[in-house]
DNA sequence: AAGACGAAAGTGGTTGA
DNA sequence: TCAACAACTTTCGTCTT
């Protein structure tokens, strides 16, 4: 068990599906961006599951041939020795026509682009595994039905992963998606809906609730002021008030409310900064908390 | 001086004819 | 396809602490 470094307590809550250990006393986030430290081993195919094989990487979808290709080795033969100049020509040859036949088409070849994007966004945003390997997933059925013509390579990933996100209900904003692969917002946007409606996925609308830890840890807020918050949230819509808002504008509002009501009084520039809507935002969605809770 | 507040105009997306 | 519309942002001036 970790001992928290802002107040001590050695009661801490790892969230393996958030990739984060945080604090149950003071809520501080101890770690983020965990690592699975489990064996990197596992079943290739359920025949295996019984027989305990142990050796052999895995096949995953986040590489784009799953990882199971053959990589043809070094100028050496197994005893060390040099081999003749006749075999190293045969193996060089052989060396090429394994990469051309690797990433042979153009299919390949844009797996291969979009793999590469996924993995470097996904360890900016700190996301588990998981969520990369049903991105990749989502990722080729869109890449098999053709819907990548006319859009571009990090645009179709950014929906994708948006989509598994809020599926897996730990969701980025368009913001933080948008700014980490370098695609507007508006293509994200408009990306991500022609997904859904293309490969038939139904996303529940985004719960503001989730929203909550991810940004109350960035924000330094406690555990009840977090829990206050998601109940502000919830009396919310069940009174029909966040229909049609923004859910992190409605998470960002309950946030700064419920860090006035308990004197932790965060200002609305930080709120608006981590939260990634305005300030005028917060307001107004504060001044509406203020005006219906108090019943 | 920094933060909170509000008004007003602008922006991008949705909707319904 | 286009205009109306709501949500949200930008900008800026004023008030409060």
């Amino acid at each position: 068990m970790i001992k928290c470094p802002e107040c001590g307590s050695e009661d801490s809550d790892e969230d393996v599906k958030r990739a984060e250990i945080c604090c149950r006393k003071c809520g501080v986030v101890i770690e983020e961006n965990l690592v699975d430290m489990g064996p990197d081993w596992r079943p290739t195919n359920p025949g295996e599951i019984n027989k305990g094989i142990r050796v052999g990487a895995p096949a995953t979808p986040t590489i784009h041939d799953r990882g199971l290709s053959t990589i043809i080795g070094g100028n050496k033969d197994i005893h060390g020795g040099n081999i003749s100049a006749r075999s190293r020509a045969q193996l060089w040859r052989m060396r090429k026509w394994q990469r051309k036949i690797r990433i042979s088409n153009s299919t390949e070849r844009n797996l291969a682009f979009a793999l590469g994007d996924l993995d470097r966004v996904s360890s900016i945003l700190g996301l588990p595994r998981h969520v990369r390997e049903s991105t990749s997933i989502t990722y080729r059925s869109a890449l098999k039905r053709k819907l990548i013509r006319g859009r571009s390579i990090e645009g179709v990933v950014a929906a994708s992963l948006y989509i598994e996100c809020r599926r897996s209900k730990i969701p980025r904003t368009l913001n933080e998606i948008s700014e980490a692969l370098r695609v507007t917002k508006k293509e994200v946007g408009r990306t991500y809906r022609f997904l859904s409606r293309e490969l038939d996925i139904k996303l529940t609308p985004t719960s503001p609730v989730d929203y909550v830890p991810r940004f109350a840890s960035k924000l330094g807020i406690s555990i009840e002021t977090q829990t206050r918050a998601i109940e502000i949230i919830k009396k919310a819509i069940s009174k029909g008030l966040t229909s049609g808002r923004g859910p992190n504008g409605v998470a960002a509002g309950a946030l700064y409310f419920a860090s006035v009501l308990l004197t932790e009084r965060k200002n609305q520039r930080d709120v608006a900064e981590v939260t990634g809507v305005t300030e005028v935002t917060i307001r107004n969605m504060y001044k509406m908390f203020v005006n219906n809770m108090n019943s």
